[in-house]
DNA sequence: AGCAGTAATGTTAGCGTTCACATTGAGCGC
DNA sequence: GCGCTCAATGTGAACGCTAACATTACTGCT
């Protein structure tokens, strides 16, 4: 009942009468392993209320079991799903996890996080930042253990997982087309963001392959930009009949100057942003959007990373295409 | 410049022209030691590319440097911030942190979420699960290490941070009454849930100290629910002007169902919410809501947390008093 | 009977730290 | 100039495990 002192492997063996090797074998699965003496060991662990050393064990095999997250923004929605999902997938392999919050902007925040990270003595990384920059850094610093980035791209020949952020900038303007409009514009993510770029590029090139006149212009994921932006945006004399925004934050923040100024949802401007938040269903009007499967993409990016490390690994990519949701806020474009 | 082996205590005293132990008393910054010593240890570290490795330092001293953090929903931007803020908290003074994810309502998955952490040898644990069962169960399966809880309460004798979500029950409630409001309805949160009782508690409160009825709908934290409520709720016949919603979830849903019933928000019916989600001031109408500083809070917990493991603790709770934002969503009452 | 082969278990030596104690040498008082 | 103290450093063992090799005891084959 009382705990004087954690037993260990020497207490185990002694009481279940065998060498502490056996315990050792019988702690790693060893097959060779008589069901009988395995059974014995287990009820002295049992009786012991044994807990092995995972410190011992590293020292030991020089292998942690420990895994690395850099993560950052993880207060928005779709990072802290993909993190914790990967905490679930990696943990029911008997991993640990630890995730360090960075600012990815900070080339020194970058830095310290993953030598935090790598005292630990890691056996993977994975990186959540879409920070262009902060990939870099990240994969500069970091040698000897793989390395997965998650909505972001690097090299084709790192492991990555994302969305198809072209596919669905693509989605999301070929939508437009299709419901009659040809003055779209759209409001991108910052620069430097791997999805950013990538969103504005399927957007450029679906409207160029229809013979329209691409319009970007710069935000940066933050409700605010997209309320600013939708305050003082020039709809009538430029005749602009819908936007595809680059996230749904900024496309809320963008429906309310709309409301402000009196401009109706579809039926004066559409609208689709990006990623599904769970209250753009409830936004008014609700918001047509491209969803990201974030519990999959975290699932594929751990899954990625474990097989690499057990050298099991097949493939190098896995890339998630987003589903379009149609809700209210898109519609045929007004007779101007 | 290769890395051939990591180099160890010895290599650097050897290079150091010094023992071993001294080496070690550099990295733990005896006091004495000579100045001049010290640097020629540290220079050979330089030169050498050492990392000291944490299995073998918590082996022999059996301090881990580990900290785990058990928490459910995860998604939600409440806990997702305190844990970022909390981690960082924890790395500025050399800690690890392994956050588990969990399925508070799941008793199997507290414990193995437990088990988890405790196998790693953790020297402290954050409960961010606000539901009390799951704090229930978490307290009773660790023994032997500080526990902190975020914004649930268990027991005065054990550490604690939390928002006070009475008062800010109280305060919404107030705030509308102020206004002139009578019959106010309250959606709470789930049962079993910390917040949602001390919320629906500050209400009721305040409401029989204002001679008024107060009437509870039970919510469920969801978006949707928020939703299904509003679309059903029997208004008119109660002349019910205005609510208090526990979370701003529900808020956001119900005011949508207002939207769709041709409601007007705050002109027939008042609406406070509460957390103070960042859409919330951009919703339709801006929502009147009371803001915590989960920044605030998770620096807090884990302050507590670091200084009951170092063994200078001074005080074991810690609450914070919810900021009321008015917005628009509540005016004063229309005439019925 | 004898010997190889193999399944099951044991023995010894690390892994890279810290801990407890031992040693050295300089400074000081008398 | 002797011993005492204290500051600075050194020595050996311990932490709890795994790796590598060693031993034992069967089995079956000739």
């Amino acid at each position: 009942m009382a705990n004087p002192k954690q037993a260990n492997i020497y207490d185990v063996a002694r009481l279940a009468k065998v060498s502490h090797q056996t315990v050792s074998r019988v702690l790693n699965n060893n097959p060779s392993i008589r069901p009988e003496t395995k059974t014995r060991v287990l009820k002295a662990m049992e009786s012991l209320g044994y807990r092995p050393s995972l410190a011992a064990r590293a020292l030991a095999s020089s292998r942690s079991k420990m895994l690395g997250i850099l993560s950052s923004d993880t207060d928005f929605t779709g990072p802290a799903a993909m993190v914790h999902h990967m905490e679930a997938a990696a943990r029911a392999q008997g991993f640990f996890v630890v995730t360090v919050g960075i600012d990815a902007n900070d080339e020194e925040s970058v830095q310290s996080g993953i030598d935090h990270l790598m005292k630990l003595g890691i056996e993977g990384l994975a990186l959540v930042t879409p920070q262009l920059r902060a990939v870099e850094i990240a994969r500069a610093a970091v040698s000897g253990i793989p390395v997965v980035t998650l909505d972001s791209m690097y090299r084709m020949d790192e492991l990555a997982v994302s969305v198809d952020n072209f596919a669905g900038g693509a989605a999301a303007t070929q939508h437009l087309i299709d419901l009659g409009h040809k003055n779209i514009v759209h409001i991108s993510g910052p620069q430097g963001w791997f999805e950013s770029t990538t969103r504005a590029a399927g957007y450029t090139a679906t409207m160029l392959n229809a013979n329209l006149t691409p319009q970007v212009i710069d935000g940066d994921w933050q409700i605010d930009t997209g309320y600013r932006i939708g305050k003082k945006l020039d709809i009538d004399s430029k005749q602009v009949t819908a936007l595809f925004i680059a996230n749904d934050r900024m496309s809320l923040g963008f429906m309310h100057a709309m409301r402000e100024r009196g401009i109706e949802v579809p039926k004066r401007l559409s609208i689709v942003g990006f990623d599904d938040l769970e209250e753009t269903a409830y936004s008014s009007p609700p918001l047509t959007t491209l969803r990201q499967d974030f519990k999959s993409l975290g699932n594929r990016a751990m899954n990625l990373l474990l097989s690499e490390i057990s050298g099991t690994a097949t493939k190098k990519l896995d890339r998630l295409v987003p589903e379009l949701i149609q809700r209210s806020s898109t519609a045929a474009p007004p007779k101007l």
